[in-house]
DNA sequence: CCGCATCCTTCTTGATACTG
DNA sequence: CAGTATCAAGAAGGATGCGG
């Protein structure tokens, strides 16, 4: 029912590693999910809310140019994490409050460092991509 | 040429929209790219290496169960991206290694922090997609 | 030894249309 | 308003074989 993974697969668990110096990485799974288009912009907005909610219209509504699909989707499986919580309310016409949870909150805190990073090496990154791109157009010039 | 993705692709710069409290989230394309099946795996394990090098067939023999190909593409985005060099000996056979640039080691400190939420919330992330998946089941029973 | 080219399969995303 | 079903397109991942 749900097309996005749905596998918990945590793709490489370090936990059968220690033999290297201890230091595990992100499992993923949850690190896929965090990668896919929509995920971080939907914590992120829910964040930022007031009372860490909103109503689904708002929230697809703060999300630019989109169909209801994917941000329905997404939501779905964050609700499936325990990330969000979805509040239905049986009016007319019906209505739906998502909220994210503590530990959803937890997992943007999580990500704040990845956001510094970003913001102190994102122009270096692009800057790297672009001189790579370069001499990868001049050696196929010169063939 | 190289098939995985090269473009820049800030997806949800909010750099735009500091209406909000600040509170800028994870530009993606590095989260994408995070988020793919070896990235963070072969910067971890270039991480570990002494002197932060490994020569290809190293890095690839220490990842379980791969064929050549996902490897290379993904240190070829990680140097593309300037966080990985790479550095090519013309012998007889030819010899090649990987660095990790300080740069790269930088996203690998900014992921502790996922490490950390992952290490203290994946149980209760499984345990809520076990009792999710079997709501849903008990649903399409009373169907 | 290194890794590219090719082909094929699967997953993700997007567009559209239709229900309670 | 909220959300699902269906279909189509594109990207990512994997297997294999060749070439420097």
């Amino acid at each position: 029912m749900i097309p996005l993974k749905k596998s918990i697969h945590v793709r490489s668990d370090e936990r059968a590693h220690d033999d290297h110096e201890f230091r595990p990485i992100p499992s993923n799974g949850i690190c896929t999910r965090l990668g896919d288009k929509w995920t971080v912009q939907v914590i992120w907005r829910l964040s930022v809310a007031s009372g860490r909610r909103l109503r689904s219209s708002a929230l697809w509504k703060e999300i630019d140019g989109i169909t209801q699909r994917m941000p329905t989707l997404t939501v779905r499986n964050l609700e499936r994490d325990g990330l969000v919580m979805r509040h239905y309310f049986p009016e007319v016409p019906p209505r739906v409050e998502y909220e994210l949870t503590e530990m959803g909150a937890g997992i943007l805190r999580a990500l704040q460092d990845i956001n510094f990073w970003l913001r102190d090496n994102l122009s270096r990154v692009e800057e790297s991509r672009r001189a790579y791109d370069e001499a990868e157009l001049e050696i196929s010039r010169r063939l």
